[in-house]
RNA sequence: GCGCGGUUGGUCCAGUGGUAGGACAUUAGCUUCCCAAGCUAAUAGCCCGGGUUCAAUUCCCGGACCGCGCACCA
């Protein structure tokens, strides 16, 4: 079966077996959405529930959730109304579009087309008489189009702010930093997660779900102090990775390094110690989720491709159809968000780091007489205490004899001394304010989702008859039991839609199959992923003893019905094997 | 956004200037003591708009959507 042929049948089975399909067909369609079906929707909950589990719970960190709408601001500050908006100019003879502030850039001493407005950059084009890249026709007098990657919408009525669907879910909790940073109670490192949705109007949705218009993101931003040397990596330092970083990309002989994040963080080939730790973090959650590791790999970014405040960024890839595709970035964002906001809104995004030894030293201040001051120098007295100020700092002698002298607007004034309150005191500076560092990792849901499913498909044969199946892993199998009456018989059904019953109170997603026969529910619960499935027949009805299949081999065993939500769960939470069972 | 190809029951496809057929799936009944079996029946479809025509699912034009290539992907 090849490659092509898996991603074609796994579109079939989503759309048929309810994973996800294209939104609002009824009305034609509209490209990149689309909405997970049952299946779908229950895989993603318990994509999203395994996620927080890791990286919010087991890490420590805080989990938020914050509003798809921001104000326009938030995006000037974050530099995205002026990245995410693209001038394309398009090509009269071959129908190119082309990056019209790119093509200025290269051909001219203009160095940021980019912040010019869009009349001058035609003006430009013109006055050079700049060409197509691709086939040499002239370009001017051709419209360039303003392309804004951002939704753009409204926020109240009459003269509304102008306000943006995020681009991503990150600034959700950037611009909260001043708050957020109370509740870890001002001490560095913590993190703080958000699984929420995120929209960018591509030009150019494809390949299913891979790129979409509106999408889920499961981010964590974990702040650090930028002299943090890095997290203890004990845990993660035996983790074998296989890394595409820029040495391999540049060789470009298909080479990847196999190596240890302990080894890759020890060599430098990543940078960043906390980098490394999430990393190893994700490589084993991927791995725990049902990404296959054959089909698994870190790449470093490129120094062109990452934005200019990352010091170091590396991608999750998974393969699909022999391509691979992002599905997380790891990326040392440095202090960039936290400066930009902190510019753009005037609030303080900093945490206060106090020193081992608090400093202790000496200043010299002025408390004026300002009731002297303000009946001898009247409107000149504010600019009095100013030079007053300025003296005690740089000239201490200054203060030493009766009076002390200082210029204004070219005249000498002479001022007691006493009348100036000047005195030398010692003061302890416990710490200073500094601006976090960020590390970013940041995964796509949807497109874990599809590298999941499409990783599980699988197909063999049993018994002479072709058989698909997902090879889903138990935790976030979206169906975890199929529940069966071996036959038509109402003994048999009131017993199993009773166990389907219990099942469900014990809090297993069970669903209840009495439709054709027994085969044939075996298979459609094959092809959804179900891990297990369980037959009631009349030797149930007289020992209290079911069959339980398992997907994967099909193997069947006879185990008691008293403890099957136990076992069930204990298989679900791979506590034991289904092997491993006494039946 | 440009180019090429495509769009027919739930899914995958065939086909036609006189409004359609198969396979699988689904539902019901019969059968069936563990892997898509069999029999009977039922449900269900020509992407949207305009044009040509006595008549358009079919031909033409435009649009939407899907796939691939180019561009884009901070």
């Amino acid at each position: 079966m090849s490659e092509q042929a898996t991603s074609q049948k796994l579109t079939e089975l989503a759309k048929r077996r309810g994973y996800f399909f294209q939104s609002s067909s009824a009305y034609g369609g509209v490209g990149g959405f689309y909405t997970f079906g049952p299946q779908g929707a229950a895989l993603k909950g318990n994509l999203e529930d395994a996620w927080r589990e890791r990286f919010a719970v087991s890490e420590g960190n805080m989990e938020i959730d914050a509003p798809t709408i921001m104000p326009e601001p938030v995006f000037e500050s974050s530099g995205h109304l002026d990245t995410f908006d693209d001038m394309l100019i398009e090509c009269p003879e071959c129908g190119e579009s082309h990056r019209a502030d790119h093509i200025v850039e290269d051909n001219t001493e203009y160095e940021d087309a980019e912040s010019l407005p869009i009349p001058e950059v035609e003006e430009i084009v013109a006055e050079y008489e700049l060409v197509c890249p691709s086939c040499g026709a002239g370009l001017a007098g051709q419209a360039i189009d303003d392309f804004n990657l951002m939704f753009a919408t409204n926020i109240g009525p009459g003269d509304a702010q102008p306000g943006y669907l995020r681009p991503e879910t990150a600034q959700g909790i950037f611009v909260e930093f001043p708050r957020l940073k109370e509740y870890a109670r001002n001490t560095l490192p913590f993190g703080v997660t958000q699984i929420g949705r995120a929209y960018r109007n591509e030009i150019s949705p494809r390949r299913s779900i891979i790129r979409t218009r509106e999408f889920t993101q499961a981010e964590l931003e974990y702040f650090i102090d930028p002299e943090d040397e890095g997290p203890d990596l004990s845990s993660v330092e035996d983790v074998s990775v296989r890394l595409y970083a820029v040495g391999e990309q540049q060789a470009d002989d298909g080479s990847i390094r196999e190596t240890t994040i302990g080894e890759a963080v020890a060599d430098g080939t990543i940078a960043d110690p906390w980098v490394g730790y999430f990393l190893g973090v994700s490589q084993e959650w991927y791995a725990s989720v049902g990404v296959d590791m054959d089909r698994f790999r870190f790449r470093q970014h490129l120094a062109g491709e990452r934005a200019h405040y990352a010091s170091d960024c590396w991608d999750a890839e998974s393969e699909i159809d022999g391509n691979w595709i992002e599905i997380a970035g790891f990326a040392h964002r440095g202090d960039y968000d936290l400066s930009k906001h902190a510019e753009g809104s005037g609030d303080r995004f900093t945490v206060f780091r106090q020193y081992d030894d608090p400093q202790t030293v000496e200043r010299a201040t002025v408390d004026p007489d300002m009731s002297y001051l303000g009946p001898e120098f009247g409107g000149d007295a504010g600019a009095v205490v100013d030079a007053l100020e300025d003296l005690a700092v740089s000239d201490r002698e200054a203060f030493e004899g009766e009076h002390v002298e200082i210029e204004l607007a070219g005249e000498s004034h002479e001022i007691p001394v006493e009348k100036t309150g000047f005195s030398v005191d010692e003061e302890t500076i416990a710490g200073e304010h500094i601006i976090p560092h960020v590390i970013e990792p940041s995964f796509g849901v949807d497109r874990l989702l599809y590298t999941v499913l499409h990783h599980a498909y699988a197909e063999d044969e049993v018994a002479g008859e072709e058989r698909t199946y997902l090879e889903l892993e138990p935790e976030v199998a979206p169906t975890f039991v199929g529940v069966f009456p071996l036959q038509s018989d109402d003994d048999l059904e009131a017993t199993a839609r009773e166990i389907a019953t219990e099942l469900r109170a014990a809090g297993l997603s069970v669903t209840y199959d009495d439709s054709g026969n027994i085969g044939r529910r075996y298979r459609r619960q094959d092809e959804v992923g179900t891990p297990f499935c369980i037959t009631v027949d009349y030797e149930s009805l007289e020992d209290g003893t079911v069959t339980v299949r398992e997907r994967d081999s099909t193997a069947q065993k006879r185990l008691p019905v008293d403890d099957l939500a136990e076992t069930l769960a204990a298989l679900r939470a791979g506590d034991v094997a289904f092997e491993a069972l006494e039946g």
